[in-house]
DNA sequence: ACCTGAACACCGTTCAAGT
DNA sequence: ACCTGAACACCGTTCAAGT
């Protein structure tokens, strides 16, 4: 006779469900461990046998953020063509396209960035993410379309404008046509600066 | 004979005062209401009657932040020449100079942005910071060293890129000449970038 | 190994009452 | 007008004890 394996099944992929669902309904700061742990329906402590503290759990959150971010920029220029211009296209629209559907997450992924705290693993997800974005100047640079200098460097402009545009739309007031044009005016802008 | 006008002279004042010190030293999330009463030594509930929740003190924090970056920012213009390059150059150095100097308060300031239930004196600051640089964007096109367009849409690259970079320097691991150096190289993209 | 129950030391906010 | 004292409804975290 078959029981259930413990009281809950996987109370960790519960709760980490949970916490995701209530950051996008309601935001960060709205999150509070004892009420995931209601709803999930389990007692006030059992939340720390998976996190240890609540940040614990914000950091397995904003990890899986970049992970799923990775994911799905390295998978859009899988299918791109080989111009800088067009891949760069491809990577702006689709990192807007992730920020846009997830605002909040994207919110608590980049404001663990600063601290110092941060769980190694956690770090290398940022890492990893930011490795699609200098591995495609990198790659801009051995095919003569991006000018030379550190690719570190050359990065930043682009993340930050990256940032900058999803800031402007996720504030709203713009049609589509305005959203659009502002971001071919931007990727225009982008291109301009890497050009050699 | 003169007494004290009340109890404790300019609590609003005192507890500002003190938020930011904190914010400085411990960052956000370690400030407490109660802890600055106890620190201004008056009871728990005496912020109430200056600030009507934490978040009216932390909008007051953030709006009085948006100010000085304001003030600091258009002062520097005033003592720069007429060039395009050269006033780019000052109010990029200017910004991150107060970033440099202000990193907990320059978070708070815009963690504030997305949210809509922001009161209209900030989103009033948040505005006057951005026209200094619409400013300086709108002059350069009279100038014809910057192209035609939207300058909304221009000024978001700037402005992303400021904080792109900001974040990189405050990141550490830069010697003072390659944070140099980057700015330098920073300022350049954006030149390119604007450039007619 | 995983979870409960109860406790500890905090919060922000409210409200009658004091000066 | 400004502040106190006390209370309310929450937190996150810890820890012995249960299964």
């Amino acid at each position: 006779m078959k029981t259930r394996p413990y009281h809950h099944g996987d109370l960790r992929a519960a709760l980490l469900g949970l916490a995701e669902d209530t950051l996008r309904d309601r935001g960060p700061g709205e999150l509070s461990l004892r009420e995931l742990a209601r709803e999930a329906g389990v007692s006030p402590a059992a939340p720390s046998r998976h996190f240890r503290t609540k940040q614990a759990l914000l950091d397995a959150l904003a990890m899986a953020g970049f992970d799923r971010l990775t994911t799905v920029m390295a998978g859009a220029l899988e299918r791109a063509d080989d111009s800088f211009g067009q891949r760069l296209d491809v990577l702006t629209r689709t990192y807007v396209g992730f920020a846009m559907n997830n605002a909040a997450l994207l919110e608590l992924m980049f404001s663990r960035k600063h601290e110092p705290d941060a769980p190694p693993e956690l770090i290398e997800s940022m890492h990893r993410v930011m490795t699609v974005a200098t591995d495609l100047i990198e790659d801009g640079q051995r095919r003569g379309e991006v000018r030379e200098g550190s690719v570190m460097l050359l990065a930043v402009p682009l993340a930050a404008t990256l940032q900058g545009i999803t800031d402007l739309a996720l504030s709203g007031g713009f049609t589509d046509d305005q959203a659009e044009q502002g971001l071919a005016e931007t990727i225009a802008f982008i291109l301009r600066g890497y050009a050699p």
